[in-house]
DNA sequence: AGCACGCCGACT
DNA sequence: GTCGGCGTGCTC
């Protein structure tokens, strides 16, 4: 057991502490799956504050809490009889208000209950508990008898402050007995040391690199928009290489500037978050920022969060879970590579960070820059709309450059029977190797055939009551809709032009991609990358082999745009443009106008343009028009308008719900009934129940349920209803997700 | 999240 | 007969 040293807190300092209703009574959240704030008896008179940290039993457990505020819509209170004490309040800063809203606000959002979203703050563990003695050493004047050139090495090493045995001896390059005995011989004299030792304060005055006319007047205009009375989001819009964090680090500068305890963020994709880039910013301000991701070890989490806490680490650089730390006064998010699909977070709490970043600036009321070089279609529409500002790096439209794009037709050039890349698209990557460059074949699927195909008429086999493409399942030889659970035998003649034999799986996965990329090109260095085949490190390995050139050809799903650098690659050849434009996956089209961007953005840099070719059936969609017209907002507007038209988001929200037992027969019982208990409302409609994108894992099976509403609608209230209408059997599990990202 | 209470299989 | 599986429900 810790010791329990945390000194009861004087409450009746806390100044701005509005008097509890009922005498005493305060609520107490924890960091648990709980939906609702507990009652507590505070024993002091004049309670405890919201915010403030708590350490109260909830059933058997003594548990670290916060005193929560409290809320309108509260039930009827529970007895006093019931009501146990707080038993100490922590002697730590409190929680601000901003980020209590911001916890109810999130719960909220995503339906996940408060406590679960508290947790998100609270990640750091134990870091409320007092910190453990730590000793280091710092020169005590007297110099020992005996000196030798360790011991010369370890006093100098100590001249620059305070450190533990084992830094000094690092520092010093000597060993720790060296420290020891100087420590013995009295030359140095023990200090307890701070196991957090504070972050350094950034200077936004420092000098930052000189920037060149064009990213001053970015910066001018940014920090103008978030000078505002009431800022909005701004999108600032940049091709890679413009210089976007140059220009976002002086609205950090002036976020910095404006209030001596202000606080910044600026979140990355996980993946984005390197050493390089921190060194940037310690450059910028002349202090390390805090960094916070998921590899950190427990003693810099604790150190990061505490020290968010207390204020004194005013500039933090991290993952998305960064936005849950418990900033003092956060005065800017910046929210770069802001279309990654790496920010939508799928365990624990399901959240979209990019969008609870702008939500977390609303209820700061502070300013939130989105920077992308490939905005999302959300932000550009929001941009559009008038509810995001936007600031442009480049003067010329968009800036984006979309390399040598042309469509191949494959109902005119399809591949040889069995085969999956057409003659002009082995062609490219033919001519790539040939010019020592690198190719990649982009695939938006993982699985096995996807989409069934007429050969014959070039239609598609879509499900009767939707406009969505059937998945053929190979095991039960059926074609399934997964978004709206139909299915149907495989049928022997295309229903359109009754054409015999004529149906293919087409759409291959990854895997037989490269089994032909091996036919091929059997000299070829290839590699397969998607998201089933390995781990985190091999996924990495992969992509690090192909930036450094020992790769020719790269067979690879999405995983592959999130935004990496291959200085070789010159051709990109993508499989199945058609996936994305009517089948599974909302934003495929997005993805692939992102990767074919970062193509462009190397090309201007490599010899010869980069080149890509895009596989389709139906090469007149105006989507695909749009992407070979080269024209990034033509190709954003034709989204947008498609979007638009289905109702899809940003133009109509969706909500996914998972259901999932290691029973199988319960399961499609309680699918069963949650189909039944579907409300009827006017512009909501529920799809489902269908297999879940994985329809087994982990020994539990899963199906889904997807809603799809108006924009105007309140999602969550209708999804509210509904599920309250259909109570399930324990042993099935239930998940919200809105704003899914995943469909397929 | 823990933890206790509560009804159905293979053991001393 | 009982030990114990984990399904279900509660924690102010």
């Amino acid at each position: 057991m810790r010791a329990n040293a945390e000194t009861m807190r004087d409450t009746r300092t806390a100044a701005d502490a509005p008097a509890p209703r009922d005498g005493g009574r305060v609520k107490v959240l924890f960091p648990l799956p709980l939906y609702k704030a507990y009652d507590y008896l505070a024993e002091t008179s004049a309670g405890l504050a919201p915010g403030v940290w708590v350490r109260a039993r909830f059933g058997p457990n003594r548990l670290v809490g916060v005193v929560w505020p409290a809320r309108e819509d509260e039930e009827p209170a529970v007895e006093p009889a019931k009501l146990k004490p707080i038993e100490a309040a922590l002697d730590a800063p409190p929680l601000a208000p901003a980020v209590m809203d911001f916890v109810d606000w999130v719960a909220a959002y995503t339906m996940f209950p408060r406590g679960s979203v508290l947790r998100l703050v609270m990640r750091s563990g134990d870091a409320l508990a007092p910190p453990e003695g730590l000793v280091g050493y710092r020169p005590a004047g007297a110099r020992p008898a005996r000196m030798t050139p360790q011991r010369e090495a370890v006093l100098a090493a100590a001249e620059g402050g305070v450190l533990s045995a084992r830094a000094l001896a690092a520092k010093a390059g000597a060993s720790e007995s060296v420290v020891r005995a100087l420590a013995a011989a009295g030359a140095l004299a023990p200090e307890p040391i701070d196991p957090d030792p504070p972050f350094p304060a950034p200077d936004p005055d420092r000098p930052g690199k000189a920037l060149s006319p064009e990213q001053q007047a970015a910066a001018r205009r940014l920090i103008d928009l978030i000078a505002r009375e009431k800022p909005r989001p701004v999108l600032l819009d940049g091709v890679t290489g413009a210089g976007k964090t140059e220009v976002y680090l002086e609205a950090v500068a002036a976020a910095l500037r404006a209030a001596p305890d202000a606080q910044a963020l600026v979140m990355l994709p996980e993946i984005a978050l390197t050493l390089p880039f921190l060194k940037r910013i310690a450059e910028r301000f002349g202090a390390e920022p805090a960094a916070w991701h998921s590899d950190l070890g427990a003693a810099q989490r604790r150190r990061v969060w505490r020290r968010v806490l207390d204020g004194s680490a005013r500039l933090v650089v991290g993952a998305r879970s960064a936005l849950f730390l418990p900033y003092r006064n956060l005065r800017l998010i910046v929210v770069d590579e802001e279309h990654e699909a790496a920010y939508k977070q799928e365990d624990g709490v399901i959240y979209q960070a990019r969008d609870m970043a702008v939500a977390r600036g609303a209820l700061g009321r502070f300013p939130v820059v989105l920077a992308s070089a490939t905005p999302s279609l959300e932000t550009v529409v929001n941009v559009d709309q008038g509810r995001y500002e936007m600031a442009r790096l480049e003067a010329r439209y968009g800036g984006a450059r979309l390399p040598d794009i042309a469509l191949v037709d494959m109902r005119r050039e399809p591949p040889e029977p069995g085969r999956w890349l057409s003659p002009p698209l082995a062609q490219g990557v033919d001519e790539a190797l040939a010019a020592g460059g690198q190719a990649l074949l982009f695939l938006n699927r993982r699985g096995y055939a996807p989409l069934t195909i007429c050969r014959r008429c070039g239609s598609r086999m879509k499900a009767p009551d939707s406009d969505t493409w059937l998945v053929e399942h190979r095991f039960e030889n059926r074609l399934v809709c997964h978004h709206t659970g139909f299915s149907m035998p495989k049928p022997e003649a295309c229903p359109v032009c009754n054409a015999v034999g004529a149906l293919v799986a087409c759409g291959p996965g990854v895997e037989r991609v490269a089994e032909e990329a091996a036919e091929r090109w059997p000299q070829a260095r290839r590699a397969v990358l998607s998201s089933d085949a390995a781990g985190p490190a091999q996924i990495r390995a992969i992509l690090d082999a192909m930036r450094d050139g020992e790769i020719d050809i790269l067979i690879a799903t999405q995983l592959v745009a999130k935004g990496h650098h291959f200085p070789n690659l010159v051709f990109v050849g993508v499989v199945d443009a058609d996936m994305g434009l009517a089948g599974g996956d909302l934003r495929a089209a997005e993805r692939t106008y992102q990767l074919l961007s970062q193509v462009a953005g190397r090309a201007g840099r490599a010899e010869r343009p980069g080149r890509a070719l895009l596989q389709s059936f139906s090469p007149d969609a105006p989507v695909l028009q749009a992407l070979a017209s080269g024209d990034r907002d033509l190709f954003l507007a034709a989204e947008a308008e498609s979007r638009r038209l289905t109702g899809s988001p940003p133009y109509g929200r969706f909500a996914a719900i998972l259901l999932r037992s290691r029973n199988e027969a319960l399961l499609k019982e309680a699918a069963e009934r949650h189909r039944a208990a579907v409300p009827r409302a006017d512009g909501a409609e529920v799809w489902g129940p269908a297999p879940a994108p994985i329809y087994r894992l982990r020994g539990e099976t899963r199906m889904r349920f997807l809603v799809k509403t108006r924009r105007d609608i309140d999602i969550q209230a209708y999804v509210r209803t509904w599920l309250k209408r259909a109570r399930l059997p324990g042993a099935v599990r239930r998940v919200v997700d809105i704003d899914p990202y995943t469909f397929l």
